[in-house]
DNA sequence: ATAACATATGAATTAGATTTCATATGAAAT
DNA sequence: ATTTCATATGAAATCTAATTCATATGTTAT
């Protein structure tokens, strides 16, 4: 059997941070001291999980003076997330989503 | 910012165990100790695998006898992997996705 | 060249999730 | 009713990944 090992994919997205992270990229291109005064986390910490994203290519950087610009990969993730919305709303009335 | 709380089903798909029972559960149906056997895993591993994964609706359960036959919610997971096969065949060359 | 700001990075720590092991539950057969 | 087979479950142990903290790197302005 053949298993392509897209859990990396998944892993990348499967913390709270990253998804604020790309619920936040969502509305927009942000740099990283934006993001983290928005989400009112720690620099170091947020940098370390854009790391992740971006080497996955669901986030794109780009350098603008002192500053990197974070953007979502809108081609693949966008249409991904509505599907899993979809499946949400279709199979979870609101606690099913949830931690316990 | 609204942000749902999606990351617990993106969680659920993010290990190697649990990807591979969902690529083996999308040649068909199976039972706990078929996919223990095919896997080559211990019982329980897999049964609190198995749960959590039906926990997000990723699969369906019916008793069949002494059997518990699992399958995966064709619905909507499908779609959302044939999505994420694509974002990893346009961005990463094979190294990509790999563990480091 | 140096200072100031923005971000990245390494290593230790911490936190959380997965596995393991023992045992419990449930279904069918005798 | 009891045994057997199939699966589930709880709690402890183990792993792995995320956070933290200190510091390094990089960029622009002076």
């Amino acid at each position: 059997m053949k298993c392509p090992s897209y859990n990396l994919f998944f892993e990348t997205i499967a913390t709270k941070v990253r998804m604020e992270i790309m619920c936040l990229l969502r509305e927009g291109p942000k740099s990283v001291s934006q993001i983290c005064k928005i989400l009112g986390e720690e620099q170091s910490k947020i940098s370390h999980n854009l790391k992740k994203m971006a080497e996955c290519h669901i986030l794109d950087v780009k350098q603008e003076g002192k500053q990197r610009i974070y953007s979502l990969n809108k081609d693949t993730i966008i249409p991904i997330l509505d599907l899993v919305e979809k499946h949400v709303h279709k199979y979870c009335g609101q606690e099913c989503m949830k931690k316990k």
